[in-house]
RNA sequence: GGGAGCAUAGCUCAGCUGGGAGAGCACUUGCCUUACAAGCAAGGGGUCACAGGUUCGAGCCCUGUUGUUCCCACCA
């Protein structure tokens, strides 16, 4: 910051991002402009970021994350608020060892080869590596995070924290062990929980299969779309009320091929209609067969292996693949003369989240689960109370409705990667032990022959407790105190289940307080067809990619400008593009300003000029707006709005209207636009900060009188002195003049260079502001002189004229100009005006409009009524002489 | 089976507590007007899915219909 300031003659006609961002990232990071700090008394702004997976590197769902997060975070520093942005890295316990599995497996490699503790090492080495890519990434979209305060799930704290929760919840009894019915993943070879299945459509058979009966009898047809798993069959169910069962229920049928005789039983679960009313049980591998089961005391069989593939209790089939199986026992039912029927049958099939073409087996385990729901009460008592509130307010139902559902957490892995299950197993008397410490012998019989378990957690777990771990959890740090409970959490709307239901119910048990004020919930970016972006599909697109080419900047804005909260959004190049023209045009109308003005000028409102006047009352509103958006967290309209104010009104007006004073004598006005300009761009560059921080942040060390980082600046006030709501009139309709006369000339194809002398017949009221428009018709709307006439008499060439409220205007334009088009143009506005004024008519002609209506809303009907009806008469008389003098 | 979102200009999408339909891109016309051609000016283009209802007034609120996307549940 101690270099010479640059002038707008030195500045680069074209912003370069690629010239500016990694040093103005390195500027702020070493200066520890991202640190957070506490002062006591004041309310913190506090997010917590998600943690990415260490699993790879960022896509376009991450880049969305991070700018909605950072927009607000540097608008409440820049509002003074003691802001802290924590980041930090998910160890991401399946999908990372997955990863390094694959990894190895190139290598001739596998798990077992290496044992435990080689293979964590390896893992450790992957952490490194990919976190550390990771956190450089974020860096160039320019997250302005505390990389102070970072944190990993698997670090010392937030291990400790895990143990800690863990422990608690074992205690309170909140965390058994047991045998369920679990999902299994034959990839993984690791149990999964109800979250991690993904269901989809498949096409397949509904098979009908006859169970002799045991008495030589007919038996039993049952439909089935897995016959591979009759091999664990114990039994056949139906419903009770079924008469066409009644006699068989307490006998008992065939098991086709294994030829075991198993009971058939009456059940309410069978539903009658469907099928053939006859449901064949495999307790091992259903979970209603295995509840009914439980009822009927049948026998449970596991006919599978860890991998998916049938075990020794198949007989015959021993070793085989599943799908193997199933072809292979069709065919024998088939030769048997007992597969009766084969129907096409469409149903959803669970699929591993992480093995995408794996179909996930119910299957009987042991495994650690967490009691749901006595923590999922309180956790809905505290959204439904407003503690936490999810915005857009949808998403709160979608809250509700998964946790009132809720079944027992599965968390226990088979995985080597993650946190270790803190119990140990003590091989002489069978003991349990369950402890913040490692034991080193057996608490019950003293015996040190004690194992830990072999299994890690659900990664969810640890990122569950992520909002006070990352504080600091258990200990009571200073950090944790202040800072927690955070206030906002963003993140997408794919990982509510995961994670957001979880931290929430973690936070009330552990902390006695919900985690978060707020979550703000955002969509997903999908391709530029509407697909979601997917690694199999190749349609991702990397964001570093899009930075590399366009720049940190327009990105961000890319993914905020007209975005809806909530919704989905597509990348579009377009819109890259987009915002990269914005970003330049940013960069060239500072550059304009540098150009005219090298010093700090103070504005003396008594000095102010209608021009002036009128931009500032339209910072004001801009200010505002943005300010409320941003609180809102609205970011699309906060940036439509900075995009319009900055390019619609500063640029193509306000710019365009000060060059006429910038050229001209008048030394007072001159240096008045000189301090307009700039403070205009200041105010401009700070409100654009949070969407664009690299360009604004270059661009301000420029300014004249710029001190220190824009990004610790104050966010811009409005100032009560600035608010002019009838000089914004006056400018609007000096506008419309020019809107007129440019319009005029473009229609009668005058020629860009040619200027043409302009009359004006100021409407009531309008003449100064007409007057002091000479300038701006001449700069702005090509005007070679301009005179102010009293009456439409004066006007004796032949001319085009328009009428506007601020007044008639008359361009003579010689042998251009033809009566013959001309009356039915300007007809043709008459017309377009009265329609208007018939509308106005009919609502002030309601009764109903006129007492219900607000009384301004009334009030500005009419005046624009008024103004119409001056208007069409002017028009008219216009008309009538036209007609009169050809 | 339950729930939610979406349906607005050729395309992609905004549209705050209901008060005269917007942007970007694309298209037409004319401009290198010395901040910017990544630009400037002017212009064309919409029964806001459909049908009812509430209201002085509906793109917005209510009901229903159609189409579409997604989430949850999982009758084998």
């Amino acid at each position: 910051m101690e270099e010479k300031k640059m002038t707008g003659a030195e500045m680069a006609t074209r912003f370069d991002p690629q010239a500016i961002e990694s040093d103005i990232y390195q500027a702020w990071e070493q200066a520890g402009a991202f640190t957070a700090h506490r002062k006591e008394g004041k309310k913190p702004f506090t997010i917590v970021m998600p943690p990415p997976n260490i699993t790879g590197q960022l896509h376009m769902g991450h880049a969305m994350d991070c700018i909605l997060q950072d927009a607000p975070i540097r608008y409440h520093r820049m509002k003074g608020d003691p802001t802290l942005w924590l980041p930090g890295t998910d160890h991401a316990a399946i999908a990372t060892e997955v990863k390094i599995v694959d990894a190895m497996r190139k290598e001739g490699l596998t798990k077992e080869m290496l044992g435990r503790e080689k293979f964590l090492e390896r893992a450790w080495d992957w952490k490194r590596e990919f976190g550390g890519r990771i956190v450089n990434q974020q860096r160039r979209m320019g997250v302005s995070c505390d990389w102070s305060r970072e944190r990993f799930t698997m670090d010392e704290g937030c291990s400790k924290a895990v143990r800690e929760v863990f422990v608690r919840l074992y205690e309170k009894n909140l965390i058994y062990r047991g045998q369920r019915m679990i999902n299994w993943c034959p990839s993984c070879r690791s149990a999964l929980s109800d979250a991690e299945v993904e269901y989809r459509e498949q096409a397949s058979h509904l098979w009908h299969i006859r169970y002799p009966g045991a008495d030589g009898g007919e038996g039993v047809i049952v439909a089935t779309t897995r016959p591979e798993t009759m091999l664990g069959d114990t039994g056949v169910a139906v419903n009770p009320n079924d008469a066409r069962y009644t006699d068989l229920v307490g006998k008992k049928v065939i098991l086709p091929i294994m030829n075991r005789e198993i009971p058939v039983v009456a059940d309410d679960y069978v539903e009658m209609d469907f099928g053939t009313g006859a449901v064949k049980m495999t307790p091992a591998h259903d979970p209603n067969d295995f509840e009914v089961a439980q009822r009927h005391n049948l026998e449970i069989i596991t006919v599978t292996n860890d991998d998916g593939t049938m075990n020794e209790n198949a007989g015959a089939y021993n070793g085989m693949d599943p799908l193997a199986c199933r072809e292979a026992v069709l065919a024998e039912l088939d030769r048997l003369g007992l597969l009766v029927k084969t129907e096409d049958y469409t149903h959803n099939v669970g699929f591993c989240y992480r093995h995408g073409n794996t179909v996930v087996e119910p299957r009987l385990s042991e495994q650690w689960f967490v009691k749901m729901k006595p923590l999922a009460e309180p956790a809905i008592a505290a959204v439904k109370e407003g503690k936490t509130k999810f915005v857009p307010d949808r998403f709160s139902k979608i809250y509700y409705n998964w946790m009132e559902n809720i079944r027992d957490w599965c968390i226990s892995r088979q995985l080597w990667w993650g946190h270790r299950i803190p119990a140990w197993y003590c091989d002489d008397c069978g003991e349990m032990t369950v402890s913040r410490t490692d034991p080193t012998a057996c608490p019950k019989c003293g015996s040190v022959k004690i194992r830990q378990d072999e299994d890690v957690l659900d990664t969810w777990f640890s990122s569950a407790l992520w909002p006070f771990s990352t504080l600091g959890w258990p200990e009571q740090t200073e950090d944790l105190k202040y800072f927690y409970p955070t206030t906002m959490l963003v993140t997408g709307y794919d990982i509510i289940f995961f994670w957001v239901a979880r931290m929430i119910f973690s936070g009330i048990e552990n902390m006695g307080e919900t985690p978060f004020e707020t979550v703000l919930i955002h969509g997903l970016v999908r391709d530029e067809k509407g697909r979601k972006m997917s690694k199999s599909l190749g349609n991702g697109v990397d964001p570093l990619e899009v930075i590399d080419q366009y720049g940190a900047d327009a990105l961000r804005f890319s993914l905020v400008m007209g975005v809806s909260p909530g919704n989905d959004t597509r990348y579009s190049r377009d819109r890259v593009e987009s915002a990269r023209n914005f970003a330049n045009k940013v960069w060239n109308a500072s550059r304009f300003v540098l150009m005219n003005v090298s010093e700090k000028l103070e504005i003396r409102p008594e000095k102010l000029e209608i021009a002036d006047q009128w931009i500032l009352s339209r910072l004001q509103e801009a200010i505002r707006a943005i300010s409320d958006h941003m609180e809102d967290g609205d970011f699309g309209l906060a940036a439509t709005k900075i995009y319009d104010f900055a390019w619609s009104e500063f640029c193509d007006w306000y710019i365009e209207l000060s060059k006429a004073r910038l050229l001209g004598e008048d030394g007072e006005s001159k240096d008045t636009a000189k301090a307009v300009l700039l403070y205009v761009l200041e105010a401009l560059l700070k409100l654009l900060h949070p969407f664009m921080p690299f360009l604004t942040e270059q661009v301000y060390k420029y300014l004249p009188g710029s001190e220190g980082f824009l990004m610790l600046q104050p966010w811009p006030e409005t100032r009560d002195a600035f608010d002019f709501p009838e000089e914004e009139k006056r400018m609007q309709g000096v506008m419309e003049i020019i809107r007129s006369i440019r319009n005029l000339r473009s229609e009668m194809n005058v020629a860009p260079s040619r200027r043409t002398r302009l009359m004006l017949l100021p409407a009531e009221g309008w003449q100064d502001a007409l007057e002091n428009g000479e300038g701006y018709f001449k700069r702005l709307a090509g005007a070679s002189e301009v005179t102010l006439i009293g009456d439409r008499a004066e006007v004796t060439e032949k001319t085009v004229s328009a009428v506007t409220a601020a007044g008639e205007l008359f361009i003579p334009l010689g042998d251009l100009v033809d009566f013959e088009k001309e009356i039915p143009r300007l007809q043709k506005e008459l017309d377009n005006l009265g329609k208007e004024m018939d509308r106005a008519r009919g609502k002030l002609n309601n009764a109903g409009f006129v007492a219900k209506a607000p009384a301004q809303l009334v009030e500005a009907e009419k005046e624009k009524l008024a103004a119409n009806e001056q208007k069409a008469a002017a028009l008219e008389s216009r008309i009538a002489e036209l007609k009169e003098s050809r």
